[in-house]
This record gives C-alpha cells, sequence and structure tokens, in this order.
DNA sequence: ATCGAAAATTGGTCTGACCATATTATATAT
DNA sequence: ATATATAATATGGTCAGACCAATTTTCGAT
C-alpha cells in the first residue's frame, strides 16, 4: 500500500476548510489576505495561492481582485460545471434524465401526499394559467412548463431533495431536445398539469401517479424514437 | 451591467478543458507537460500552475509529480468532497436524505418493472443470504443491506441515476445515524428483502413498492423520534 | 537481454518583483 | 460639517528565475 505524502497545497486547502469552518464563516464573510495566510500557514504564497485558487475553484471561495477573499455562494455551481465537462466528454443518454426526472417528479408527489403537506394551489393554478396564456398565444411554453414543475418539487418541503433536482435539471438543459408539440399536445399537457393538481387537491396519489406517467409518455416516445434513428451512445 | 475581466488562469482552464475534449482524451491519457503549456498558452508557469490545480480539485485532472499531468477518472469523487463540505458547514436534515432514499429505492423499483428488465435475481437472493447469515452471526449488518439496495439499483439500467445514487449515499454516509435494530427487527428487514425480490419477479410494482414503504418505516419512526429529541436543524 | 546506476524530465515550493484593481485615507470644495 | 475628488495603500494577478523531490529515461555493466 503506497503512502502518498500529501502536498503543501492540499495541506493548505484543509486548514483554510477548517478555519472557514472552526470560525462559523458564512457567504461572503471575509478570510484573512493572501499576507496574512502566508504568515498563519508559513508556506510561500505560491502554495497559498494554489490552495485559493483550487478551493475557488470547487465554490467553497470567492477571490475579488484587489477586495480580498471571502466564502463563497453554496449554490453547487461548481458541481454544475463539473457535470457540465463531463457531459461534454462522456455524453449522456437523454433517456436516463428523462428516467430520472420522472421518478423525482413522482417522488415529489408522494412527499407532498404522504406528509400530507399544504400546498400553494393558487399560486400552482396560476403558473398553470400562464402555461395555458402560453400555448394559446404560440410563446415559447417550455419556461412555463418547468416553472410548474419545479414549483411541484418545491413544494416537497425537502430542501436536499430540490436541490439534487436542480442540478439533475441543469444538466438536462444542456442536452438539445426538442420534441417539437403540437398545440393540441400542449393542451393536453395543461389538461395533465391540472389533473395532477386535482390528484393533490384530492391527497390520491395513485392518481396523480398515473396522470405524472401519462404525462411523461410523449416524451419517451420522442427519445424512443429518436433512439432507433442512430446509434452512437452520446445521446 | 458589470463585465468583469476574465482573468488568465480562467481562460488557460478553459483552453486546457477544450483541449481534452478537442483531442478525445480519455480517463489516464496524458497532458502536455507544465513546459510545453507554458508555451502553447503564452502564459507564465504561475498560470498554467494555477490551472492545473483548479482542474485537479473539481478532478478533471491528476497531477503525478515527477511523472505529468493526466486526465481524472470521472468518478464524481470531487462532488463528493464539495458535498462534504457542504454537510460540514450547513449539515442536512437526515430526514431529508432519507426521503430521497426511498423515493430513488421506489424509482428503481419502478424502472426495472415498467421496463421490463431482466433481473439477476440469483446474485440478489445470494445478497439477501449474506444479509441473513450476518444477522444470525450478529456480525455487522449494515454493509450486506446497503449492499443488497445498492444492487437493485444497479439493475434499473440508468447509469446517471445510479451515479446520482451513489453520491447521495456518499453524503449519506457522512451522518452519523445509528438505529440499534433488534434481532427481530432485522430478520424482519431481511424478510422484506425478500419481498420486493418476489414482487420484482412478479412484476407487481404496487406490491414491491408497499413492501419497500414498509421497509422505511422504522427508519422515519426513528428520525420522527430524534427529531422530537433536539432543536438544532444540524441533523 | 537484464539489471542497476546515472542523467534528464517533471512537478513542488520558494523568493522577489511589478501590475491592475479595489479599498481607504486625505485633501479640497461647498 | 459634509460631500466629493484625489492620492495613497492594500490586495489579488502575473511574471521570472531558482532549487528541491520524485519519476522516468538513458545507458553502461553484467
Amino acid at each position: 500500500m503506497a503512502i502518498q505524502k500529501t502536498s503543501l497545497v492540499e495541506i493548505a486547502m484543509d486548514r483554510i476548510k477548517t478555519y472557514i469552518l472552526e470560525n462559523k464563516l458564512k457567504e461572503n464573510d471575509k478570510l484573512p489576505t493572501e499576507k496574512e495566510l502566508i504568515a498563519k500557514l508559513q508556506v510561500s504564497r505560491t502554495v497559498v495561492r494554489e490552495a485559493l485558487r483550487s478551493l475557488e475553484s470547487i465554490g467553497i471561495l470567492k477571490i475579488k481582485p484587489g477586495g480580498g477573499v471571502f466564502v463563497g455562494d453554496s449554490d453547487f455551481r461548481s458541481i454544475k460545471s463539473i457535470l457540465k465537462h463531463h457531459y461534454e466528454a462522456h455524453g449522456v443518454k437523454i433517456r436516463e434524465l428523462v428516467e430520472i426526472r420522472k421518478i423525482l417528479e413522482l417522488g415529489a408527489l408522494r412527499l407532498i401526499i404522504e406528509k400530507n403537506l399544504d400546498v400553494d394551489f393558487d399560486y400552482l393554478e396560476s403558473l398553470n394559467q400562464e402555461y395555458y396564456q402560453a400555448i394559446t398565444h404560440n410563446w415559447d411554453t417550455k419556461k412555463y412548463d418547468q416553472l410548474f414543475h419545479q414549483h411541484i418539487i418545491q413544494e416537497a418541503d425537502n430542501e436536499t431533495f430540490y436541490n439534487f433536482t436542480e442540478v439533475i435539471q441543469e444538466y438536462f438543459s444542456l442536452v438539445k431536445i426538442d420534441l417539437m408539440q403540437s398545440k393540441k399536445d400542449l393542451l393536453a399537457s395543461y389538461k395533465e398539469h391540472s389533473e395532477i393538481l386535482a390528484g393533490l387537491k384530492n391527497k390520491n396519489l395513485e392518481y396523480s401517479h398515473k396522470i405524472m406517467s401519462v404525462h411523461f409518455e410523449p416524451i419517451f416516445d420522442y427519445i424512443y424514437e429518436m433512439e432507433g434513428l442512430k446509434e452512437d451512445g452520446t445521446n
């Protein structure tokens, strides 16, 4: 078993992370300057800078030239950028992402109903009405559809779940998918949204699950059609 | 709107990422040396090094002292380390993680049945038998239980789904949770595993979902009890 | 052809310098 | 006294050159 010696940069990274935790620094709080860190950690500026850069690239820090070093936002932006590169390098099967989204959406419905949560139906219905307006006015509907689904997940009262879903959604948005829905399809989609809300109102898990499944069907149809038309596994 | 000038390091990072993509470098493939990158990118060694370090910290590269720079494994190790820090800084509600796990496991069952996948029941049953042995011999059972669940997810034929689940699992493993199951509870758990497999064999989604839900009940009971005993939201 | 020592390559760290931007202090005008 | 413009300072960004440590390659002895 080869014991690999830890580099000074890694040690510095750990100590800076620990510094943040021990001092309970929150987002945008200021860290010691490079010069101070050099004194504290007793290493060269090279090491301090490489450590800071690394921590910045994983989103833990934010470096403002001329200003100082600050604690970064915990918005998982760095995770999204990692997935972006992973996608560009390896591709991803759209089918897999859609399957995941379906599972998550079904799961959100389950959480809402099983935990007997109060849902902001007024807002969800207003979102769906905007969706309807977009459909009838031939605007871009995708945005409104997405907002609706996103908000249902938000209603599941699970922040971690919501965060992960957002990451998946970001991943998903990298993939070009144009499933050219006719106005008839879109109106059906709108109707399904309404029915899902009805299912939620009645706390009918089975029904809302059924409708949500139907709601995903055209997407799967489209995907299976696509998969039949090409060989490479990048989409 | 403030246009922020991009630093040379960021530009270098982009160019190196692009280099990997354009040359279709795979895991462990070698990149140009620092010296060569300095010549290629026409920047100082400082910039090249900070760019390489940053790319290493997000898992895209792997730097071997004395050896060279290589493409990193795409095992999401960096994402896990980001989540680790996020957990240490913000904590996480166990309830949320368990809810997510339940949703994912139910989802896996759904994918297997809806896609009519062939499942390696022999292996799953052998895993469950090991679980049984561990229970009766008073060994540590957690490992075997985990293997069983992990493999079910693996059977869902969705690599992205599996990867995300693994990340969640890693996140989960950071949390200390000891739900002290009695031998009686464990035997019930073992039985439920068997019933889940039976449900899968019969392609009975409803049944396997029901058993899986029951399977999670003691965990939720434990968690709700815990939540009642403390106020801080860190667990 | 094999093995081992020597040499070259490669990344790791240190120092000191200079630049650009942001912040702070100071002087000035009102 | 306050507000504003200006200068001084602090901070991160980049560059250059040097030396160290680990790895890889080269090459001679066997």
